[in-house]
DNA sequence: TCCTCTAACACATTTGAAACGC
DNA sequence: AGCGTTTCAAATGTGTTAGAGG
């Protein structure tokens, strides 16, 4: 295996930068055993280079290292998408398929500053920028459903969230331009159900459908533009829908998830990828994704203050009907629960009057109206796109079990099923212990007192889970696999349907044969994991511009499957 | 029986095209 | 012709509800 390895590091070190500006040799240093790993290893080496801090934004301090850019993959040029995505299926059921290489190696692209002299976004070196702050805007309207647990509707075809996430930025460098984005992750490893009026753990979490990147529409904007207004995010939707091809971010029913914004000094989607992401996480944002409120607190919190819902508050005609028919408990009873007492009744009453003129500009678009980089016009693009959107390349989830498990799922006792499943959950907890390996603890992003579950102890949210190979009864020695961080497994999720659309073309790289002959027999080894791309690319050109869309289950493992699978 | 989820429903708001006036 | 305002229908966003399904 070491010679694999030695040998899979010539190849790599022997392709040239394909900017032609960088001679420096391709970082070396990978431990391990199968070449899977040392992939890994080296892509994170060189995608990871620049990592993002976990920013508290209460108190402006950086609260510890994510570890690797969350957002690898998404966005990038078609071609490199297109390898980079073939490569990535080398750590999940198979190696790289030899023609992947025709592209190029993905480290061409992704080499560090200093490497390969592309523009460092942001403070020389690529690294998060210690000035950036954020701040909740809509802080008070968050707390009032924090206090009881918020909830968010998932619906299949996606549903807005409800407060939005309203934040304000500062620190930001006026002339440069930054990329805003949104993405929802898993705040802890458990499922939960309502039960009484709390909120209580009802077992393992369900594997996290790999999360997905929501771009603020004005994005890419100076930072002048966004610093001029609060910047909402109330056009992102939730869906449950493991297969929605709209790009909305992905949630499990009964789970609890925090929402985290990611600031990127970068100049356009190329850039974005190795740009330095400065996360803020407000803790107050946590909330249980359901598919129907459980709270009727929330509900009536919803009601009070979403516009949307003003038909179901006391003086609007379905409350009214409702009332009539006495089906259902009124403001005034929800808020009379034993543990209400009439002050706190008058106290939350005078609150929801404050929140209705506080938080009335949440579903205002008018912050967004008089940037110079219209909304409006963005998401014209955006529909005026939606041939793209179509058609985006959905590919497998990597941390699903293989395909053919799924479909015995269909035929035969889903034991197969279950259990990568469930050791891809457990594997959270041991993410926890190490990401406080090499981070400040989870418990800082946030903070007890704002914990939405009772009487249970609060639950940190976590900066990088990791999920299993979803291979059953873990990985068979000298196979590919082990657990990888998820950022790193999110990659292939992350090609939402705004970015693959914007995405430029890049030239495709020229073949260096000897790096290809030296990295096909390194995989060798490894024949029965071998695909043709076309299994999963069909109809595609040998240098196709864009990989052909995917259906998250409808890739299958090569005929040749291990026994040991 | 319980729990979770979905689709249909009525209402409120937003959007955008058309009409109109200057 | 160009621009701004108004009007209005369609689209979209809400919570509710009944019922399906495990």
């Amino acid at each position: 295996m070491g010679g694999q390895k030695q040998t899979l590091s010539r190849a790599v070190s022997g392709l040239p930068c394909p900017r032609g500006r960088c001679s420096a040799p391709f970082r070396d240093g990978w431990t391990g055993s199968s070449p899977y790993l040392a992939l890994a290893r080296e892509w994170l080496s060189v995608a990871g280079a620049w990592p993002a801090k976990i920013q508290n934004p209460q108190h402006g301090q950086a609260l510890g290292t994510l570890g690797i850019h969350p957002y690898l993959g998404g966005g990038l040029p078609a071609n490199l998408t297109d390898h980079l995505e073939r490569y990535r299926l080398g750590f999940h059921g198979g190696v790289p398929s030899q023609t992947h290489l025709a592209h190029g190696f993905p480290g061409d692209y992704l080499k560090p500053h200093g490497q390969c002299g592309f523009p460092a976004p942001g403070l020389p070196g690529g690294k998060p920028d210690p000035r950036i702050k954020a701040r909740l805007e809509n802080e008070n309207l968050w707390a009032q459903f924090d206090k009881f647990g918020t909830e968010m509707i998932i619906t299949k075809l996606g549903r807005r969230m409800f407060p939005t996430v309203k934040m304000s930025a500062s620190g930001l460098e006026p002339n440069t331009k930054y990329f805003v984005l949104m993405d929802i992750v898993p705040a802890d490893d458990s499922r939960y159900k309502f039960q009484g009026k709390e909120w209580v753990v009802a077992g393992k979490a369900e594997p996290h459908m790999p999360g997905r990147l929501y771009i603020h529409p004005d994005s890419p904007a100076s930072g002048a533009q966004w610093m001029r207004h609060p910047i909402s995010f109330q056009k992102l939707k939730l869906t449950n829908n493991n297969l929605d091809q709209q790009g909305h971010i992905i949630l499990n029913s009964m789970h609890k998830y925090q929402p985290r914004i990611h600031i990127v000094a970068a100049p356009d989607l190329v850039s974005l990828h190795w740009a330095a992401f400065n996360t803020f996480a407000f803790p107050q944002t946590c909330f249980m994704a359901v598919t129907a409120y459980q709270n009727e607190r929330i509900t009536q919190l919803k009601i009070d203050n979403n516009p949307f819902a003003k038909g179901f508050r006391e003086n609007g005609q379905l409350r009214s009907k409702k009332r009539s028919g006495g089906a259902s408990p009124t403001s005034g009873e929800l808020t009379s629960s034993p543990e209400k007492t009439t002050s706190d009744n008058d106290d939350v009453l005078d609150k929801r009057a404050r929140l209705n003129s506080v938080d009335s500009g949440d579903l205002d678009v008018s912050d967004l109206d008089d940037r110079p980089a219209s909304s409006m016009s963005v998401e014209k693009d955006l529909s005026d796109e939606k041939v793209d959107v179509e058609s985006p390349p959905t590919p497998p989830p990597p941390f699903l079990p293989p395909p053919q498990l799924i479909k015995s799922e269909v035929e035969e006792p889903p034991t197969s099923l279950v259990s990568p499943l469930m050791s891809a959950a457990s594997l959270m907890a041991a993410a926890v212990a190490e990401s406080q390996k090499h981070t400040s603890s989870p418990a800082d992003i946030r903070p007890p007192e704002a914990s939405m579950l009772s009487p249970a102890a609060p639950r940190p949210c976590l900066p990088s889970p990791t999920y299993s190979t979803g291979l059953p009864g873990g990985v068979p020695a000298g196979m590919p696999g082990g657990s990888l961080p998820y950022p790193y497994l999110y990659y292939s999720h992350m090609m939402s349907p705004y970015l693959l659309s914007r995405a430029p073309h890049l030239p495709t790289p020229t073949l260096d044969k000897t790096a290809v002959a030296a990295t096909r027999d390194a995989y060798s080894g490894y024949s029965p994991y071998l695909r043709s791309p076309a299994s999963h690319h069909s109809s595609l050109p040998t240098t196709p511009s864009r990989p052909a869309p995917i259906h998250p289950y409808s890739y299958a493992l090569p005929p040749q499957v291990p026994a040991n699978l």
